[in-house]
DNA sequence: TGCGACTTAGTCGTGCACAACTCATTAGGG
DNA sequence: CCCTAATGAGTTGTGCACGACTAAGTCGCA
């Protein structure tokens, strides 16, 4: 047996279980797929949740500012937006002062929705089940791969 | 300012910038479109990259199989595997012992693909910048995290 | 001041991802 | 043996994600 599971991960090996990508994609999904009953409970879907983060933090924002701060193309957003507006959590207003810019803006059901939305994080914090050191950590090199990936 | 920059994160906060799940799914998706551009020259996405890792580890699967391997549900990999046999990588062929498996085999171009993409693993692993320790930390980590979070 | 380059949202087409469901097949208990 | 429950693959509908493209608006400079 020449390929025993005492060996060590291989570099540039081609088995599933040594590529760090497929641990970051399948554990990409498994949270989201635990945030899913939670955010069902809010009417959102997990990109929904997340736009919903920035427009709590910070109302009144670009279209292009909220491309930045999720990395996301107008293409996923503007769709998004437009459900998200259908349901009556934001308001989308060309600004006045430039005519291409799109001005997002929470409703008042959008601003109530953040009370409803406190228990989130702690609830899946809770689920992930790190210490504050691993989380620490894991963010530090999930930030540390990004920055490289797409320099 | 209430909230500068130099306080810890907090646990259950709704800034998109204390939560690991943000980290999580930028990184995925910032690794993802780092393959892009490879996968674009073997006429493969990113999933179907992962089908064919598993495939060129262990040919004459079951579509069960290599759900179970990926965690993918069958209403992602059959239209995904149509797409692979259309494109002439695989064959897919109803097993005589169980007629409700399909077992999944490679052509010999599928098969012949695999020259090809030995190159990828080492260039993402050079794109994703990481000392083989840190690598080895993200990969124990984001595997934890999955378990806990799907447990 | 006019016009070409750039910016901003948006549409369209393709391909995941998953819940809910269907249909064929198999297994297992009476 | 039957017949009911379970299993395996597939279909359908919804919602991302992104490349390629479009259209409207703004900017800058010849």
């Amino acid at each position: 047996m020449s390929t025993a599971g005492a060996e060590p991960p291989q570099e540039g090996s081609l088995l599933l279980d040594d590529q760090l990508c497929f641990a970051l994609y399948a554990a990409s999904r498994a949270v989201t797929a635990r945030y899913r009953p939670l955010l069902d409970e809010l009417g959102l879907t997990y990109p929904q949740y997340l736009v919903m983060l920035v427009l709590w933090e910070q109302d009144s924002i670009s279209v292009r500012d909220l491309g930045n701060a999720l990395q996301l193309e107008s293409s996923t957003l503007s769709p998004l937006l437009k459900r998200l507006e259908s349901n009556g959590l934001l308001r989308r207003e060309r600004r006045a002062e430039d005519e291409r810019s799109v001005a997002l803006r929470l409703t008042d059901a959008g601003a109530r929705l953040r009370e409803r939305a406190g228990t989130v994080p702690l609830a899946i914090g809770d689920a992930m089940g790190l210490t504050p050191e691993q989380n620490a950590v894991a963010k530090q090199l999930l930030r540390l791969l990004t920055t490289n990936v797409t320099r």
